[in-house]
DNA sequence: CTCCTAGAGTTGACGTGACAACTGTAGCGC
DNA sequence: GCGCTACAGTTGTCACGTCAACTCTAGGAG
């Protein structure tokens, strides 16, 4: 038996229907999220992310990492909910370059409002149909693939 | 005990994990398909589901059934795939209006090399570090899902 | 024939996400 | 001080995906 080289019907039927999954939970949610709240997932993850810096001005580079997102993309996503009112981009450094991003009020309301509604989203869409040895697999799985993924070669970190 | 509306801190952790893996591994391959062939994901659904069809010339609207992709996605995806010579938009009906939609040359070879590589790197980064256990689960959990959102009310289709 | 409705396909606007290039600041060596 | 490098943040470009609005065609009612 030689290595198959392709997917087995059933493994691409399965890959199929997570994929398929995946993406109606999300559209879901981020449909709820912005009917709701007015709000989108991403903004959503930025709202948090501040909220619960609370008084403390966060940079760039620390929702980035907290976020786990491209700088580019917290830039961008940070431009669009300055315009909308979400967030405050205050000047730290002597330039023009902005630093401190805080919440602004609305901010502050909208975040403390979605995170029970979207909170019980999440629990209504995702966690109601699991069962304890589902949720166990996809917590497995989550993890192995994010240490795959995410640090594919460890070496560099231990001390060598 | 009251109902809880919120989502316990290890909910909220599995949850977070779980969409970090999957965009992780939505992104990996993306770029893998991107670098190896030269197509996306996107790109690489039509041309499968075009691939599929052999000779026959498909329609939007059954493209978008085949692939539960809305309408307008299907018809966005299609112009840029046009524009990059993969699909071709014949006339069929008497105005303006196009409406077979066949693979040209270069997306039929596109698709066929795509297929095997795209096949091996989902096995690769999913089905690999992936244990039957998981694989069930994961499984059952995805057409629960699916079922659960795209057919909230079923009770059109039985015959009543 | 005209209006109405339904369906297929298209288009525009907008938010999202990735990548690359750019700007400005700070530390370092000369 | 100048250039080098590293780093932080920004911006442009492009592809993706959704929603709403639009066009064109066909079928039925008047």
């Amino acid at each position: 038996m030689a290595e198959p080289r392709t997917l087995s019907p059933e493994q691409w039927e399965l890959w199929h229907a997570w994929m398929q999954a995946h993406r109606l939970l999300q559209r879901e949610l981020d449909r709820d999220l912005q009917r709701d709240y007015g709000i989108s997932k991403a903004e959503f993850s930025v709202l948090v992310t501040l909220h619960e810096a609370r008084d403390r001005e966060m940079r760039v580079g620390e929702l980035a990492e907290s976020l786990d997102w491209e700088k580019s993309r917290v830039a961008h996503q940070l431009t669009r909910m300055e315009n909308r009112d979400l967030v405050d981009r205050t000047d730290r450094e002597s330039s023009g370059r902005r630093a401190g991003i805080r919440l602004t009020a609305k901010g502050r309301s909208a975040a403390q409002n979605a995170i029970v509604g979207h909170g019980s989203n999440i629990r209504r869409y995702f966690f109601e149909a699991l069962s304890p040895d589902q949720a166990a697999a996809i917590q497995a799985w989550s993890h192995q693939t994010i240490d795959r993924i995410e640090a594919p070669d460890s070496k560099l970190t231990s001390g060598g």
